[in-house]
DNA sequence: GTAATATATCAATATATCTTGATGTTTCAA
DNA sequence: TTGAAACATCAAGATATATTGATATATTAC
């Protein structure tokens, strides 16, 4: 029940919902990118994709300071169909604006 | 995107999600059975009810003062997965006491 | 009509969650 | 080793959600 309930909160939020669609579009984010692309302030993104995380729902890869965020494989049936069905949704995705590697962040 | 935070607010409850197992397992039940099966205040029950039926989970019949709550047929794929996900939690799953009908209900 | 029963809704309080700005931590480069 | 960048976490306030007891509505029996 614990399990199904942080999987399940963790996709009730607009934010999240949005990350996880633009995550699964993009794939492999760090987030200064998803910062840029999103326009968040970092602790609220970095709470987020926590969330996320802890939900099962994504990985994080450390390389250097730079964290990339990505759809953790595989994923169970459910989060899978959870992630198929916001696929489906009519959000309108932001541009990615990738700036990590590229000339340095800065954010 | 509304409908999809309504559907999964609706499965961010335990209380909710323990209704969602028991009128599954059990089919049609009116509100009092629900009340003597979970051993919950009607107020309480009666709001749950309500935000599972507007989350597309449940319908309502209603016979002459009873309501009768069951899963709301067709459901979606994601509703379906989504029941389907509770139905192999490790609940454990009150017993089902009838009393509407039977002898009345005067709960 | 009146009373009783089943259910729904409201109001108040308690609890959880989200947002923001500030502060910590880690890594890298000079 | 010092500074800067990327990210994480904390604290405070704002907002949302759950619980309870009280009240409202609707239907039935008399």
């Amino acid at each position: 029940m614990e399990i199904f309930l942080k999987t399940v909160s963790a996709l009730n939020d607009e934010t999240r919902v949005l990350l996880l669609r633009f995550i699964d579009q993009h794939g492999e984010c760090c987030v200064c990118d998803l910062q840029n692309s999103l326009d968040m302030i970092q602790s609220r993104l970095s709470r987020h994709l926590k969330i996320l995380k802890d939900a099962g729902f994504l990985k994080v890869e450390r390389k250097g300071t730079w964290a990339y965020y990505s759809i953790r494989s595989p994923l169970d049936r459910f989060r899978l169909e959870a992630l198929d069905e916001i696929k489906y949704l009519d959000i309108e995705l932001p541009k990615f604006i990738k700036t990590s590697q590229k000339e340095g962040c800065k954010i």
